[in-house]
DNA sequence: GCGCACTACGTACGGTGTACGTAACTAGGA
DNA sequence: TCCTAGTTACGTACACCGTACGTAGTGCGC
């Protein structure tokens, strides 16, 4: 009679082992493992409460003992993945260091392509949550501000990032799962582009588009977005 | 034989009414009215197509004629609410101009909370969408900037807008079909993540918390985001 | 040592997207 | 003008999904 909870309840506050029971054969280590395993091969869809469970071995309902919502395996997620922050001694220059953790951000959400979609349903206080959170801050000691800001700036260069990245990825992944090719989707969306704006109703789309015909440089940008959002915050 | 297509498709590329058979019973519009009305009442997990078809009145399958894959249906969503646009005539100033279509753009998520979690899948090419960048882009007449500068600039205010306003939803919105009140949920996951703070390990977050212990002026928060985005394309 | 809380598991229910087959209908080409 | 090919409409069916619930076995706290 245990299994779901009749109250709110935050997954990190309920303990690994129970006191009562058998001990559990598996740990919150292993289910998110294997989670983050079939997440990367096959896409976020093909993580079911079934496929989890018979990666780790066991039944599926099982699984619900230590996951009492499917949500809260999205949360084992995404902290098992934030686990793989270098969070090495701040420099002393916090842009340099807020510079480098977005960047590790970014190639984490490439390594990891379904955590930019699950950064809005996850709230976002796990334990590695907080250890980023805290090491952020440390790195933005040199800053003069109010802690407030602070938070803000964090929250703003993690926005730039996941936003920049999600768009990054949507582009480049749209074709998972699909039965074309990447290149015949974008180049019949392009196409279809192309004939609207030729139609002369978007004249200043249209000089956009005359303007760099050839391909953009992500990396570019993506420093050219960080750079401005950290500027907002110099004094 | 007709239904799902072999090949890629852009939904905007279809005609409504194809030449040969009996004309459709409905229109994009119609289809569009009824999914928006579904998710902004019940969620957007509520859009399925058989509620969709059954809001306007036909079989699942007859659905299917007019929308081949549900990711479209999605589409029409998006472009549906974007003609809620108010796109008034360009003041001179770009930074005014800007500022108030933000303001829209919060508004517009406000009333539809599943916009957000829709701008990733969705491309973003829609009809709605050409006439509301043409539009940004004749509001930036003044700014003296290359194109692609302009089209980053765009990028980033919706990227802020976007980030924010999920987020803001997504701490208004999580309750919604949870069998707790939204005050439980909030104060549970409030608790626990005082507990950590206060056991010393988060030293600067505990600060942080310490700093502003009232509720946060949001609006404010939003409107400092917005100046500082902006502020990094003023010379 | 007793009892209870926990683990483990199978079954079952209501939901989803959508492939496929069939019948009715209408416009274009002969 | 008629024929036919392509479209609309619809029902059935399949393979999934999350998860409620009941039952059996296990081991710690009292």
């Amino acid at each position: 009679m245990a299994g779901r909870p009749a109250e709110p309840e935050v997954i990190w506050a309920r303990p690994e082992r129970a006191g009562r029971g058998p001990r559990p054969a598996f740990s919150r280590a292993d289910i998110a493992a294997v989670a983050v395993r079939i997440a990367d091969a096959d896409g976020i869809d093909a993580v079911s409460m079934r496929h989890v469970a018979a990666g780790i071995g066991c039944a599926t309902m099982s699984l619900y003992n230590y996951v009492p919502r499917k949500e809260d395996l999205y949360e084992l997620m995404v902290d098992a993945v934030s686990a793989e922050y270098e969070l090495s001694e701040p420099t002393g220059d916090w842009r340099a260091d807020m510079l480098g953790l977005a960047h590790q951000t970014r190639a984490l959400m490439h390594r990891h392509p379904w955590v930019p979609g699950l950064m809005s349903p996850v709230y976002g206080f796990s334990p590695n949550a907080l250890r980023y959170l805290e090491h952020c801050m440390t790195c933005l000691d040199p800053l003069d501000a109010r802690y407030g800001t602070k938070m803000e700036l964090i929250a703003s260069v993690n926005g730039v990032v996941t936003t920049y990245v999600a768009n990054e990825i949507a582009t480049a992944e749209r074709t998972r799962s699909l039965p074309w090719s990447a290149e015949q989707e974008h180049g019949v969306r392009i196409g279809y582009l192309l004939s609207q704006v030729s139609t002369g109703r978007y004249p200043r789309l249209a000089a956009a588009f005359a303007e760099d015909s050839g391909p953009i440089d992500l990396d570019a940008v993506f420093e050219r977005a960080l750079t401005r959002t950290l500027d907002g915050f110099d004094k």
